[in-house]
DNA sequence: CGTGGCCTTGAGCATTCTCAATACATGTGG
DNA sequence: CCACATGTATTGAGAATGCTCAAGGCCACG
């Protein structure tokens, strides 16, 4: 990923969709064993990315001395990202999966004191495992505890006040 | 993984438990970048496994042909394995979780006549964000819908009886 | 303005959790 | 061999949480 954001995601047969990751600048995605992807990829906004073919990766990095460790610790760090969206995914509570969804943004976006969000409301429910409603419920109730606020007309644009109570939630 | 199975997971600060993967014979796991796991590891019955350090493991694939190619695909796997279980955890009700379970441990054993679970319904609450009682009614459901039956006098043990049925309860 | 997309909020309902009782298998000590 | 304790699983009832359905607001765009 150069610039922009990328979602990934499943669609069930009964219609419901299941986002598996959202996609922001730095990140590679789309690591496969098989021939055919499992996931299919849509940009969420104006996004710039890189191709790169397995077998040029895997070239690319043979060539180079550390290569392969570098290539096992991408790969590695995707496996980790993953480990931790299932923490998430395992939190009882949808308070407690919104909040640390925020932290987890944020943390990616390197704490910036404005955050934007490139995902609309259904798209966090789709990833979380909740309804848009109930997303933008717990958003509300953090933002009247004072944890959050909304930056300009949108929803998308928001400042977290309180990362230290935040990740209380977090447990 | 030589033989037996063992859970990796993770304590909350409430004391909750979150188990993050079961591991069975022929699985690799613990890749990690940083220095420390951020999993705690225990078997669940008498089990057999190899350690391999990072070191050791880069070197052997660096000696062989397509070594790095090999490592890679190991990652992937686990990587693959971390996203269908994701997959699992963001299905709506619980019935879809546990049938989902059930079938995944089903395809890991290779679909044996009798499946053995070496794990406690509490374990499979904390690996699937559930009570275990609510596990244990779910279960009770397929049994009652024809689906499974156990098999002697221990719960751990249990026949799939139509598998067909149940993965349509996977979506 | 009017329309459409997105978000918020409310009310009632369904599902899951919590707390509690019971059952059952296993292992221990008398 | 028989209590007895322990750990695990099942089941029930009421409470809490999240979902569904619905209404309304706000912004962007034509």
């Amino acid at each position: 990923m150069v610039s922009g954001a990328v979602r990934t995601y499943r669609l069930l047969s009964d219609g419901r969709r299941q986002i598996n990751s959202f996609h922001l600048p730095g990140d590679m995605f789309g690591f496969e064993n098989g021939k055919s992807h499992r996931f299919s990829a849509e940009a969420l906004v104006e996004t710039k990315v890189r191709i790169v073919r397995q077998r040029a990766l895997l070239c690319s990095m043979a060539d180079q001395a550390g290569g392969t460790t570098k290539l096992i610790r991408l790969v590695t760090q995707n496996l980790q990202d993953a480990e931790s969206h299932m923490l998430l995914l395992r939190r009882k509570t949808a308070l407690e999966k919104v909040a640390a969804f925020l932290l987890e943004m944020d943390e990616r976006q390197f704490r910036p004191d404005v955050m934007e969000l490139p995902m609309s409301r259904r798209d966090i429910g789709d990833y979380l495992g909740l309804t848009l409603e109930t997303v933008s419920r717990e958003i509300s109730i953090l933002r009247d505890a004072g944890l959050l606020r909304f930056v300009g007309t949108t929803q998308r644009r928001l400042s977290l006040l309180n990362r230290e109570e935040l990740s209380r939630y977090d447990s």
